[in-house]
DNA sequence: TGACTATATGACCACTGACGAATATAATGG
DNA sequence: CCATTATATTCGTCAGTGGTCATATAGTCA
């Protein structure tokens, strides 16, 4: 009785997954929030992302590689851009989803109601 | 939804990031996957994840603590099912992205026409 | 050409996380 | 009680990844 379950292939299984594991780093959502308003160079995301010039540049080969990310060099300079849209709807999604387990959180509080004292030790 | 990527804290950047971390794994993905018809013992997700049960397990606590899966216990079974629905609308979301990308890649390839010999490397 | 700047890359280390084997815990039945 | 079954946890190992430092590459200007 092979259970069945396969609606998405092994292969697009590890797609999704090294996307997600893309996005599941500060410093890249950082850089990613950063360039929502639009293009920047590596220096202004180096100072804005509040770690090395080196490891900016590699997450953000990261994201490039990923198609998240696109790239125009002009000069010295190197100006990358959101490449896919799609990322801000996914973190929207994270957040909401994530305001809501909070609210939840708290009415279960309330529910079970003050067990002892208060829980800000 | 209340949250727009600029508006994110560094706390909150954290939060986003560890979600999409806990969903940057193919097998949590093909658990979560197994568990969208409605919930399942272990003892199924251990057959159908195709890995051990201690492994299984494992995933399930972290799905578990995230919020993203929910347990209930009858006997000797333990059931989980699906915590967070939004899940779901993330891989879909994820999906997309990757099918246009990989459109846009044939469009491009076809613009840019047959490379000449070898373009290998 | 050579100096200078911006960006990318390689070497290396520390840490994390996934995995399997063994074991512990919990519930049920004899 | 003990045995059995289902699930959770601990332990050790190993691959992968993020970080920093140093260096390489590329473009500009004098």
């Amino acid at each position: 009785m092979g259970g069945n379950i396969k609606a998405l292939g092994e292969s697009t299984l590890a797609l999704v997954a090294e996307r997600f594991r893309i996005l599941g780093d500060p410093v890249r959502l950082r850089l990613l929030q950063a360039l929502a308003g639009g293009e920047k160079s590596v220096m202004e995301l180096v100072s804005e992302a509040g770690t090395t010039q080196a490891n900016v540049s590699k997450h953000l080969q990261l994201l490039r590689r990923a198609g998240l990310l696109r790239r125009r060099k002009q000069g010295l300079h190197v100006y990358y851009s959101i490449g896919d849209p799609t990322v801000f709807a996914l973190c929207d999604a994270v957040c909401g989803s994530l305001e809501r387990h909070r609210k939840e959180e708290l009415s279960l509080f309330r529910k079970a109601g003050p067990r002892r004292s208060s829980p800000g030790r």
